[in-house]
DNA sequence: ACAGAATTAGGTCATTTGTCCTAATTAATC
DNA sequence: GATTAATTAGGACAAATGACCTAATTCTGT
């Protein structure tokens, strides 16, 4: 009784690995080969490689709808909430540094490679903005609660891009830290000067 | 007499291709097919992959560098310079929406190929934030200039990611709309209230 | 214990990939 | 005009790719 079936392992690993090497790199082999087991076996889970990116996009989205809801447990404040969000970026600095943002990356190679998978990756995208969206009218935002979900999901891409390119522990901290003033003084209005 | 050497029209199209498709999604036989060159004519000019990527990185580099000296010559403020640099969002948005920002996409992409002319890119990346950083030194921002540079840096790349996945127009507007402010707060210290 | 379903192993196939070679053609130089 | 150098064409090559098939094995319900 294995802890996970064959076919989980495959979507974990190809996860994994889209996610390191990108989706196009990544090829069947590869997987097969990362798991020790045979390309037949791979054929009947997966037929094709859309499969298994789709596949992929599914895992993807149930994770982070867990992580959304557990961060909305934790934590009874929408500032707190969305502080949660905003500090993936510290603690996975290791991996962002060498892979940068998952959804991020996924999104934009989906999108050169013209692929028909594209609007399912902006969906992850959109469950983000949305639950972003939802603590910020929480918080009282109103109306400007998208714009606002929209800017601060852009911000933490922006920074994930650049650690990329210059794996800068203080910058990261650096841009974190503002993100906080700035949601400081946006859920405590009567105190900016 | 050719307006353009064959060496010239490969790295051009090689550059279009990679940007658009991605380095690793593009083909030797995709780029010779694009010029309607054969392939042996391709080999004699660039004997590896990497050859045509170190070339094209050379291209992006020098153009960069006659932008941002054109940017420095049209205005005399470093506001108005940098705004330059902000516009562009605006200018290219069709093809950053399409294919994202040339810049990040590429240095994102070799970060995960573990390419070694990752590092290359990333000095891409490093042109505007000396630019960048220039500018804002000129402007009066002392030690906080480069800090600021970098801020500025991925502002931009998360907007162009974020355009990626939702292509709106508005959201463009409103976030160059808001970087502008934020400028013009940074550079009239005195009208801050 | 046994039949049928689910799963796995191993190999095949056409195509594409990056790389490379040789012969032909064009351009430059003396 | 002859000789040499630079450039181009048109393949060839092994390796890798995504896709596919069949036979063997394991599991499941009865």
């Amino acid at each position: 009784m294995p802890a996970l079936s064959t076919r989980q392992q495959i979507v974990e690993k190809a996860d994994a690995l889209f996610y390191a090497g990108g989706f196009e790199a990544t090829s069947f082999a590869d997987i097969a080969a990362a798991l020790g087991i045979s390309r037949g076996n791979f054929y009947y889970h997966f037929r094709t490689k859309d499969e298994i990116l789709d596949a992929v996009i599914d895992r993807r989205m149930e994770n982070t709808r867990a992580m959304l809801g557990n961060w909305a447990e934790e934590d009874d404040a929408p500032k707190d909430r969305i502080l949660s969000f905003v500090r993936i970026l510290v603690t996975n600095r290791t991996k962002i540094m060498a892979f940068g943002c998952p959804v991020g990356t996924l999104s934009t190679e989906l999108a050169k490679l013209d692929h028909a998978a594209h609007g399912r990756a902006a969906e992850i995208f959109a469950m983000y903005r949305e639950w972003l969206s939802d603590q910020f009218r929480a918080g009282g935002q109103g109306d400007r609660a998208d714009s606002l979900a929209m800017h601060l999901l852009g911000r933490v891409q922006g920074v994930a891009v650049m650690m990329t390119a210059f794996p800068d522990e203080d910058f990261i901290r650096r841009e974190v830290g503002e993100i906080e003033i700035w949601l400081g003084t946006l859920f405590e209005p009567d105190i900016r000067n």
